[in-house]
DNA sequence: GTCTATATCATGATAGAC
DNA sequence: GTCTATCATGATATAGAC
């Protein structure tokens, strides 16, 4: 049931995210989206009856596009440090190609959370799993004790914020160099595993 | 030349500055900032010209107030690692009281950066001096080498980002349990303080 | 300074021809 | 399915009385 290249319901999607993304759900105009799309405004309420079902339809996309990366890797059978590894590339590399993700989930989380209740429930969205195995990495002796919890919101954080905060980071570290900006984001993934690592492993010489 | 407390430009600040942190300059409605001032609408354009020119006041307001605290604690003498820890708790503490700050911010700068431009050079905000001193540290061999922009960028990722994205760690973390989450922001100043010294900190015994 | 009433305009949505 | 023309609403902003 793939939605047919270049027809019309494909271009109003297209134009959508990219309005949607860049000017969120209140300040996008259903007239810069029918003109992106190169169609007429009637059109977009003739496939999606109103603008809060068109947004709807590009944010469950967008959501179902920047979680389930996670569920793969922790469905494998390696060891911890090497998913932590896994986890923090992949999501880096998914920032770099489309850098106004975070932004624009963040933003529309805090105008109304309710639309995150439907899609995980729906994409069944669980870190149990990955918790329940940083504990067992942590009796172990593998990792040093703390709430997996906290492991995760710090691994996550700085994997998502300097790309959340673009504008902050670009101007207050870089007076607003791009080439230097990307060149930082494109070292983030190995600083970010580095430094995890020197945070949590333990080193076999303090063990003995 | 203070603002006269209860005055109407008082009531009128105090208002706009609750509608727009929870809205945004966007959502907001000038009815709903007339409504909660407890006066009319028209006066509203009476003291501030405009919504935009109302929003710049409170949008200033706000980023003074949630930037400055850095410059003191990095004026002082004391070793690095220290200025990192009272950095850490001084920031988790103000978003403790103020848990919506980063959320706006981040909506706001992402829709107009402009706004930042004039901001930060009025305020004279200026990184150079931590780095400068992450730098030194790192050549005594107290902490070990990295970028201090990537530094900083930890640091201040793991304090800020669970805020931003409060919705979400409310609900996937702890499925919208309040008093579970507040626990956990409780915690997050002791936990980064201690996950940043694992990750830097060159023990004695390394060195021998 | 504060209010009521109104002007002005932009936007989401619909009607109806083709 | 696609278009033009139009409606209905709600928002910012202003005029003018008190």
């Amino acid at each position: 049931m793939e939605i047919k290249k270049d027809s019309t319901e494909e271009k109003i999607l297209g134009a959508a995210k990219s309005v949607f993304v860049s000017k969120g759900m209140e300040g996008a105009r259903m007239q810069e989206i029918a003109d992106e799309a190169g169609i007429n405004k009637a059109l977009l309420h003739y496939y999606f009856r109103s603008k809060e079902r068109l947004f709807e339809a590009i944010f469950a996309e967008i959501i179902k596009f920047a979680f389930p990366k996670v569920t793969r890797i922790v469905g494998s059978d390696e060891p911890i440090v090497a998913k932590i590894e896994q986890v923090i590339d992949a999501y880096i590399e998914l920032l770099i190609e489309h850098p106004f993700i975070p932004g624009f989930i963040i933003k529309e989380l805090n105008r109304d959370p309710s639309g995150l209740f439907k899609l995980v429930v729906k994409f069944g969205l669980n870190p149990q799993a990955i918790f329940d195995q940083m504990q067992i990495a942590m009796d172990r002796g593998e990792i040093i004790q703390m709430q997996p919890r906290h492991l995760a919101a710090n691994i996550i954080s700085m994997c998502i914020f300097p790309f959340a905060a673009r504008p902050i980071i670009s101007f207050i570290l870089f007076k607003d160099d791009q080439k230097a900006l990307e060149a930082f984001y494109a070292e983030r993934a190995e600083v970010i595993k580095k430094f995890v690592i020197d945070a949590i492993v333990i080193k076999k010489k303090e063990i003995e």
